[in-house]
DNA sequence: CAGCATCCAACGAGATACTG
DNA sequence: CAGTATCTCGTTGGATGCTG
């Protein structure tokens, strides 16, 4: 597995590496909801919806619990009142960040 | 420029350069034309619609439509009978390579 | 505060039929 | 061959109201 990655199609079993890769983010505001994590490290529910700037409860709910099934995030509830609810990625989650580098750099060639 | 790039959300201008990227890319089908291109070079319509696999001619049309007004792809079109249309990535397109790297090295850790 | 339930609008995409 | 036109459907996501 020392072999430089490329690109290919061929290769049986890693011919869908990019889609599994798509199948967990590929959504307008997963890719956001993971970069304010990999940026802000451990984050309240409120804070990232107000980071977020125009995400609704609903959506922001069910894309960490998607994120959460998929282990890139882990929820924290503390039973207190208020409630406190803190989100934090996963090392699986953390293994993201090169990818946001990359999708930063192409952004700003834009 | 030669500081090295890091994440962040504060700094104007570069702010939302992974939203711009996203924008540019964050589709379902968009990615899989992108890597298609990125592998084959240039290709015609037909090639693409079955190395794709599942994709319907509208949709295509539609997302290489798109990729041609971003800059990510030219059209080349031959005045024959029957007609000869081949796509293929603009410089700014081949710029996402790094970005595929990426996302599949990702992906085979899943 | 951190959600869940409900309703509704917009979009992406498949199927099908047709054309230069 | 490389599209275009039309219809339909499923999913995503915003808005609103309610709750422990």
């Amino acid at each position: 597995m020392d072999e430089p990655i490329t690109l290919s199609k061929g290769t049986p079993g890693t011919e869908c590496a990019i889609a599994k890769s798509l199948d967990t983010i590929s959504n307008k505001w997963t890719f956001l909801i993971v970069r304010d994590l990999l940026l802000d490290g451990t984050v309240r529910f409120g804070e990232l919806q107000r980071s977020l700037d125009g995400i609704s409860a609903k959506t922001l709910t069910l894309r960490l619990r998607e994120l959460e099934e998929k282990g890139i995030v882990s929820r924290q509830v503390y039973p207190e009142i208020p409630p406190r609810v803190e989100y934090s990625l996963t090392d699986k989650g953390k293994q993201l960040e090169p990818l946001f580098i990359e999708l930063k750099r192409f952004g700003m060639t834009l």
